[in-house]
DNA sequence: TATAAATATTGACAGCAATCAATATTTGCC
DNA sequence: GGCAAATATTGATTGCTGTCAATATTTATA
């Protein structure tokens, strides 16, 4: 929990500002899917897609299963949830967050 | 709840993707503060800094107040909360969710 | 081995965004 | 009115990114 954090936090938070990539989010979050079925809701080209499915895995929020030709892609909750409580951190007002020294600097002063 | 949240949502998190923006949210997350202390724990301009701030006014994560000269910065937590939310439905395996269609027979048929 | 399907890679292009220096604006105070 | 402090704006630069067409790679099958 050092300083870094605002960098890891924003960078998965970069990837998750592409709307598309946010759909592809949604679509993989209840089971894996496949690229071709992912393709099929989006209105992007193939080699976009796999642009899409690229940055995604290497951030680690998504993982990858190769069947024969197919790529199946699912989910990392777990990411999803380590992302969800450093948000959770930074934007609390306890002093378990980044700044804890101005924080409880806060707490102190604020009665 | 339409299509767009994916847009809305994207744009919040391309907002929070920048690691300066995600330290000023952690420091006036505890008590509004001024540009001026803001600036005195970051190390970019007084230039940078307005301009950050001006992006997070402009997506309403921040609110601002103005007392003479200073500039008084509050973070909008209700705005926070929504996008939570928001992220929290996009990575759910529920129904409530933006794909309704696709995840309701996801629910169907993993039994 | 040749073909087709699924996916990945490459190269190019257009648009955006973070940053700074310099300047402008606002406001209190002498 | 003039000065100083706090903040905002402007202009320029640099680097990154989403997209596509074209091509390459992988794998099953006939």
């Amino acid at each position: 929990m050092e300083d870094n954090n605002y960098k890891d936090t924003g960078k998965l938070f970069k990837v998750l500002s592409d709307p598309v990539r946010l759909q592809i989010v949604d679509l993989i979050s209840c089971r894996e899917m496949c690229a071709c079925e992912i393709l099929e809701y989006l209105l992007i080209t193939q080699s976009t897609l796999s642009h899409h499915m690229k940055v995604l895995k290497e951030c680690s929020l998504v993982s990858s299963r190769k069947d024969a030709t197919w790529m199946y892609y699912s989910l990392n909750t777990d990411v999803i949830n380590k992302l969800k409580n450093s948000f959770d951190k930074i934007t609390s007002d306890t002093t378990e967050c980044f700044c804890y020294t101005i924080k409880k600097e806060c707490k102190t002063t604020e009665k």
